[in-house]
DNA sequence: CTGAAAGCGCTTACAG
DNA sequence: CTGAAAGCGCTTACAG
């Protein structure tokens, strides 16, 4: 089959060159000729060589005898998407800083695919694994850290934003632009922070005052990403003939899509009805109008689930760990929300 | 779901439970068994006991003995961004389809990390490398495919678009809709695309008897990536008082950012100016207005850049290839271009 | 201080 | 058809 058209100096051949075994080259150009008390020279002399040869270590023939890879895999639910691209950008910077790779695969919500995936990381020898906004359903053998709302499981350590503060963000934000009558699109059923920042909603409601219809509350259909599901989650909320005054969408992308909806029953927003986001994903702040919404730290949040990971491998998961790590949410305002105007605006006649 | 832990069994575990040597256990999970004429009694009971110790070989194990990684490099400006991931969406599926994993790595045009990224790559022993936007300096000692606009170059083999359609599209239905006076915003110096892109937009303006103000022609500077740069290009585009009806702005992005900075000088898109992108990338068609654009196929490029690479790979580079492979741009007219209103619309007075 | 030797977990040429 | 054995290129316990 293929063969290198560069073939890469190995440590026996440089041995043969500088006529010393490979143990002694080993440790020198592994930097711990000192350690092992090798004369100055001698090691000048073998770096020299090994720089003059182009020598570096077959990273393979390493990994399989220490049994370490110094790679990561990464599992997220679609690559092209705002939300996994932001975490993954801390994830990449502080996974390198370290001398660390990763792989990233995306499942797109297919059940073999979420089960196969983590399996062929293993196959590949990955040292950890971070999941985004994914849930994982088995025991891994190697550590795990799961950013956004995975279920608190054994072993998986998950970095989660307050969903109370972000609730109390939001409706607050809301209730004092004089929002009562307020819908809501919640996430999909398979979206792993669906039912935590619903049940976080409901208590801050509860505890606001504000009151939930049940028949203003729609939720997200399909697996199709974009603002798709959110336009028709919009549709179905204004076909109820309820009268709204804001909805709370789940994300920023459903946010968009039912700005879509709205327009197009010839609702204005922010005169006629307020929306807000959740994420300020890039899109957000770039949108007509640009979307007032709950951020998540995603790219601090990649960050953290990095480093995390990294200080599991390196105590071997052995020293006492915390279950979750909270981040906190912080409240954008921009220009889809604004003070209400008049209770029956939606109603058509 | 069911709790259960991979456990990596080993080749020499598993041949000891079925009782035959790892030879021939080996050649049966590999699907090597009837080429072997091994009875399929056999094959089945191995391939059962496999499946329950869940049994999977270790790669890095087998990369070292067959010399081969089953990895790729992926370099990209930045990850967190529209039109990479798109392209890596692409990739991702042609790559798992072959039992390819990737490395990304994001270099956000710093010169040490762009010059250190393919090394660390190739230390990994990558078996080639996909360069997303990004210009490679240097020989590699694996095959090379690049998406957009890389210099041709012994080696390496560019997914390009036909820029030359992609500007006969763009300009001709800025034609058809009446406009004479255009400006334009070119790429930051350091995008592999803008030369190239700029070069088709002359030739095609002059073949469609379209005048090129000089002073009409604005640069995107700075290396930061949004709206930012294209909102300051427009800007300046405005500051010279010269009139225009429409500008085609470098990617759409850069639009989103020169809408923003004509609405500040109320300036009406697309009644007063028409705005036409590039790339199509997701959030084009949620801009507000929804942006009139040149779609860039991007996942299919970088389906493409995968399966080209992986038949190099394959082939060793011995057999002819092409330098490039062409693939073909797209007119999306949605609402930010319109039919001319008035030549001198944008003049303050 | 330095080296000989074992061994990581596979694949595969070779032999029977 | 099946297996024993070599070996991919390293690192590292062990010995001197």
């Amino acid at each position: 089959m293929p063969k290198q058209s560069f073939k890469q100096a190995t440590l026996k051949e440089l041995s043969a060159i500088v006529k010393l075994s490979q143990s002694t080259v080993s440790r020198i150009v592994n930097g711990e000729g000192d350690k092992y008390r090798i004369a100055r020279e001698t090691q000048q002399r073998v770096l020299h060589a090994a720089a003059l040869h182009g020598y570096t270590a077959n990273t393979v023939a390493r990994s399989l005898r220490q049994k370490r890879t110094y790679t990561v895999g990464v599992i997220v639910p679609e690559i092209s998407e705002g939300y996994s691209t932001a975490v993954l950008g801390g994830v990449e910077e502080e996974l390198l800083k370290d001398g660390y790779f990763y792989f990233v695969v995306s499942h797109r919500h297919r059940p073999d695919l979420l089960k196969g995936y983590p399996r062929m990381m293993l196959a590949r020898a990955v040292e950890g694994i971070i999941a985004v906004d994914t849930l994982m359903n088995e025991d891994l053998p190697v550590p795990v850290v799961s950013v956004s709302g995975h279920k608190h499981r054994q072993g998986v350590i998950n970095i989660e934003l307050d969903h109370g503060q972000a609730a109390h963000l939001a409706l607050s934000h809301l209730k004092t632009l004089g929002h009562k009558q307020i819908a809501f699109i919640k996430g999909q059923t398979f979206s792993s922070d669906t039912d935590r920042r619903w049940r976080a909603i409901v208590d801050e409601a509860k505890a606001l005052d504000i009151l939930i219809d049940p028949q203003l509350v729609a939720q997200l259909q399909g697996q199709a990403p974009g603002p798709a599901p959110g336009f028709e989650a919009a549709r179905q909320l204004l076909q109820t003939g309820r009268p709204f005054t804001a909805i709370f969408a789940f994300n920023d992308v459903t946010a968009m899509g039912a700005i879509q909806a709205l327009r197009e029953a010839s609702l204005r927003v922010p005169k006629d009805v307020s929306v807000i986001g959740f994420d300020d994903v890039p899109a957000a702040s770039l949108n007509n109008p640009p979307l007032t919404t709950i951020r998540q730290p995603l790219r601090d949040m990649g960050q953290t689930a990095a480093s995390t990971l990294l200080g599991l491998i390196r105590d071997d998961m052995s020293l006492p760990h915390p279950a979750s790590i909270t981040v906190y949410p912080k409240l954008i305002v921009r220009k889809s929300t604004a003070h209400v105007a008049s209770l029956t605006a939606n109603v058509a006649d």
